[in-house]
DNA sequence: TTGCTATATCGTTATATTGCGATATAAAAC
DNA sequence: GTTTTATATCGCAATATAACGATATAGCAA
């Protein structure tokens, strides 16, 4: 119970689904994700840990970057089933799609070293 | 989003995710929902205005009574989904084995109507 | 070493959620 | 009509969540 309840509670927070549906499509460090939320940078560091905490998302360390990316699964057997669905759901909706759109132009050397 | 969102925020509560469990079982008014879960007719009939505003349930008056079932998820369609796997999720789970093997003790006739 | 950069954690505030008891509504029985 | 019963809604307290800025940590560069 404690597993699913804690999938269910990282992907009912919009913030957290975009960062899954941008993660979707390629893997980030988290001043991209930060740059395309407009989030601070303690506020999307909480929400990926939240994501990670679940099984949904898994980090990996790159020198002074940390990569996100979607998690295989193997942490928890709800967070695998979620990310299945998520591959199809919500690609028609506006928000994401406006997220998608800009997500070409947010690379982290045009947004972090400065 | 919005509708995901609030599929989500349902199921991110084990008290609900329970009330789902025992509906896939069989419908159930409220008072039976009440003494399955042991809480006050204002917080359950609070949960399941939560479900049935995600499109999770549906109920139909009977009387005096009001009979709570799951949806058939026309109303929405990650609902139908998550109806779905919920189907065969958790049924291993301790909490939920204890909450099933009362089930059957817990009927109208015996409850309400004192 | 010292500095700089990316990320994580801490402490606080605003808001949301969960629980309760008290009260209101709706339908049946009298 | 009044009473009873099942459910819904209201108002409040306790806790959880989401945002921020400030600070701490980790790794590269000079």
């Amino acid at each position: 119970m404690k597993s699913f309840i804690k999938v269910m509670k990282a992907l009912s927070d919009p913030s957290r689904v975009k960062i899954m549906k941008m993660l979707q499509n390629r893997m980030m460090c988290v001043c991209e994700i930060q740059a395309a939320l407009q989030f601070a940078q303690s506020t999307t560091s909480k929400h990926l840990q939240i994501l990670e905490d679940s099984g949904l998302i898994m980090k990996k360390k790159d020198g002074l970057w940390v990569n996100y990316s979607l998690a295989d699964g193997s942490e928890n057997p709800y967070a695998v089933s979620l990310i299945g669905s998520l591959t199809h759901w919500l690609d028609a909706d506006a928000e994401i799609q406006v997220l998608m759109g800009q997500l070409p132009d947010i690379q982290r050397e045009n947004i972090c070293k400065k």
